[in-house]
DNA sequence: TTAGGTGCAAAACCTTTGCCATCCC
DNA sequence: GGGATGGCAAAGGTTTTGCACCTAA
């Protein structure tokens, strides 16, 4: 079924290493570095495949190009209006808040996402 | 400054009218109804002027394309795995939240958008 | 052996932009 | 009149895809 292959490994891996919520192509430039002949389409495949199974998180809501994240657990970000970075928050989730949604709403409620907007340190000055 | 013209009020009053969070596209579709001969770049051009100014709100975090909210108040979506429309979830704010992440982050935090994920009543057969 | 993975390049998509005509104020 | 806005089309940037070749199981 799945096979492996170092360009998988390598993009699991340099995704797991970072905190850093990376965008396609900066993955690709890192995964170039140790398999020059890779290519872009590739590194998309892949982390389609991956956050199709779970293994990873595509963050759709970070604003222009998607950002990945290693960490598939439920977790919040903080997005920098001016630098642009992510940060993860460990802010406990709220697993009430579904099921009160799930009840006023009568919809399936699985998880919710959370993000806080605002200035990181480096840019409050 | 800013002057008006008819094709910025209907792209406003469109948007104001309806509560399907629409894509650009479809917002240039029902313009182009009234005005046929309206292109998609003053749709992208208004929508981005109207974001910029907060009349509208822009959701970053509900796809691979961007959502227009005419309601720029803050308030939280649910999105639907399946169908992949947008409903308003009107759970009050929890304004606490911020200052919590405030102060353990060092963050000047401005808001926080809530995302709820799952099945919507028509999808959950 | 062979289904799945890769590299490459083209295509598909969404969004922005330059240029010039047109419209408000 | 003159700056703001629009229409058109081309450019830009990201993501997907078709195809031939390769490779792990």
């Amino acid at each position: 079924m799945h096979r492996r292959s170092k360009q998988k490994e390598a993009i699991l891996r340099i995704l797991r290493e970072t905190t850093s919520h990376p965008t396609a192509d900066w993955i690709y430039e890192q995964v170039r570095k140790e398999i020059p002949t890779v290519s872009l389409g590739t590194v998309y495949r892949n982390l389609k495949t991956m956050k199709e199974q779970g293994v990873i998180l595509e963050m759709e809501f970070s604003g222009n190009l998607s950002r990945f994240d290693g960490n598939s657990d439920n977790h919040h970000h903080f997005r920098c209006d001016n630098c642009g970075r992510v940060f993860d928050i460990d802010e406990p989730v709220d697993n009430e808040l579904d099921e009160r949604v799930a009840t006023s709403t009568g919809f399936l409620v699985s998880y919710h996402r959370l993000e806080f907007r605002g200035l990181c340190i480096d840019c409050q000055h």
